[in-house]
DNA sequence: CCCTGATTCGC
DNA sequence: GCGAATCAGG
């Protein structure tokens, strides 16, 4: 088809706001991720690019907050009661956590031999499960995902990325660079 | 300090 | 229209 297949420097250029990324957008907000959530899985945004996005859309406060601070300039629950209010007459709240399958932007080494528990001299990951899993950690993946045993890092994030600093290295390389596979890349 | 969304304003 | 900087809050 087109010759536009130039694979130099595969940074993958985000375009923008395409009718896919509003909707993902759309989505996830309606959903109740955070602003830097959408915007660390939609790659290539800050949160306040999604924040803005957000409003020009008319899609500003949301119905149900979620995890730590948010809704600032919006109506809130104070008390029980309210709550309870609320909880009863808005609706059965039992929507699952919105936990999206994001895609892993750069194809990492998912094959892998399950972790095990010893701790490699580097101090072994406080390994989280998808349930303790919290935005602000790292989401590489240890173990078969189909395994009960898989477990997440669970380090700290870099801010705006789903890694702590050690994974989003090995996450992040350069299609130069990853080439083959680096045995550096093996999970730690 | 970590985080949240809201708003402004130059581009 | 976009989003960094800023603001305001938890």
């Amino acid at each position: 088809m087109s010759a536009i297949e130039s694979e130099g420097a595969m940074v993958e250029a985000i375009p923008s706001w395409t009718d896919e990324r509003v909707e993902l957008l759309r989505r996830l907000w309606e959903e109740g991720l955070s602003a830097s959530q959408i915007a660390s899985q939609l790659g290539g945004v800050t949160r306040n690019a999604v924040i803005g996005k957000v409003h020009r859309l008319g899609l500003a406060g949301r119905v149900k907050p979620n995890g730590a601070g948010q809704v600032t300039g919006r109506k809130k629950i104070e008390t029980e009661s309210e709550a309870a209010i609320a909880l009863g007459s808005e609706q059965t709240i039992s929507e699952p956590p919105a936990v999206i399958s994001h895609r892993p932007a750069p194809s990492f080494p998912l094959t892998q031999p399950a972790a095990k528990p010893e701790q490699n001299g580097l101090a072994v990951s406080e390994r989280v499960t998808i349930m303790d899993l919290r935005e602000s950690m790292c989401r590489w993946p240890l173990g078969d995902p189909t395994s009960p045993d898989f477990r997440f890092c669970g380090g700290r994030s870099i801010t705006g990325l789903p890694y702590c600093t050690q994974h989003a290295q090995i996450a992040y390389q350069p299609a130069a660079e990853r080439k083959r596979d680096r045995r550096v890349a093996g999970i730690r």
